[in-house]
DNA sequence: GGATTATTTTGCGAGATGGTACAAAAATCA
DNA sequence: TGATTTTTGTACCATCTCGCAAAATAATCC
């Protein structure tokens, strides 16, 4: 949301006038294609020079501008989290029926998944947890963070629609949550082998039967 | 099972009397040490030097026995696939109550993502299918194969339960397995993100009562 | 215009990478 | 014993790796 204030004039997104050089790239252009690259060959496949060719950086200003690969990779990481989010927290925030609410947050995650010009990319959760986050303590706390951000947001959809009668009183939204979440990563590990996508919606559909459908 | 017939002397384990230089490894220790490595790093994280000292064998060595780098991947995925299936088969295969055959597979499949010496490796499967399932069609064949090994044995677990009665008549065997699934898919990237194992039980357990407990 | 600042460009360098050639070593066969 | 066969060990290659230093370029500031 950017904001359209009418006060004196705020330096939003005009150049405010840099000295030097001007870059030949812009940044947030640059850092989603890094980003590309790592969804879909991972961190140790991707060389900086398939990121120098894909962002248009020769190396020195992608090492200027974020660091070496390995800090590269956590901004990367840290722009696909934002964007997910940001697909995802109105969907939750919403006030629909539990089911169309899961439908719809299953079908935006999917779109993630699938999209990518080579073929599907997956979550890159799920990707750097099965890849960086043995190994790097830092990239583990933000996969785990990235897995309990997940989780959570999913248990207070349930704990709603308990209170507002939509589920059994023995359901419970923790237990819920976590099989929520449980789908979310099946169709992500599935949606990288290339499982084509009527067999995805049929796992996300059969989850939701059960899912809202509980009762004890 | 290692046969002990009474017969005629079946070459064995016995050195069938190889001519030539005589192996300083055995190939199943060097692929289990492969195995290993691969596990915990990945493909493209793990270097020939790795892998010669981890197992023994220099260079020409591995490359003479087991071929390429991808070769001693694809060989050692499959050796890990022959190990998961024989340590559930039977479970998969024995007459037992649904829920605790359901708590014996899961249980069977954390003991192998937890272990390791340097921590939680996960399933190769899906290690596999995060990383190099995207590019290599090959690979990613196995790992579709691997996926719906998976499904099937489940499905058919749940089939027979219904059969006897365990389950009600509305439940969906395929649906069930697709979430007995997705629990094993969860478990396994969160034990490489080194989520304790206390939590990884209670998601085992809560999704074990949603699966037996479906009413539909 | 000249000084300053920021960025780009070129290119280097030390080391790792996957893979292989070749001779030495160690066994069996004749 | 000597020929054959198989594996090992050393050394090497061409390529790629990441990161950086130095110089060239292009803007603003005075």
């Amino acid at each position: 949301m950017v904001q359209k204030s009418k006060g004196p004039p705020i330096a939003a997104p005009e150049p405010p006038k840099r000295r030097g050089r001007p870059r030949a790239y812009e940044p947030d252009v640059a850092l989603g294609k890094a980003l590309d690259l790592f969804r879909t060959q991972g961190f140790a496949a991707t060389s900086l020079d398939d990121l120098s060719e894909a962002t248009g950086m020769n190396r020195p200003s992608l090492y200027g501008a974020f660091g070496d690969k390995r800090e590269l990779y956590i901004k990367s990481y840290q722009r696909y989290r934002e964007q997910a989010r940001a697909s995802m927290v109105e969907i939750f925030r919403a006030d629909l029926p539990l089911r169309e609410r899961l439908e719809r947050i299953f079908a935006s995650a999917l779109a993630i998944y699938l999209s990518g010009e080579t073929g599907p990319r997956g979550c890159f959760t799920v990707v750097t947890a099965a890849s960086e986050a043995v190994g790097d303590p830092e990239i583990r706390a933000m996969v785990l963070d990235g897995l309990s951000e997940l989780d959570k947001a999913f248990a207070n959809c349930f704990r709603r629609a308990k209170e507002k009668g939509e589920l059994a009183d023995s359901a419970d939204p923790v237990v819920l949550a976590q099989l929520a979440s449980a789908t979310i990563h099946t169709i992500a590990i599935r949606s990288r082998a290339r499982v084509p996508r009527k067999e995805l919606d049929a796992i996300v559909k059969g989850a939701i039967d059960v899912m809202v459908g509980v009762k004890g």
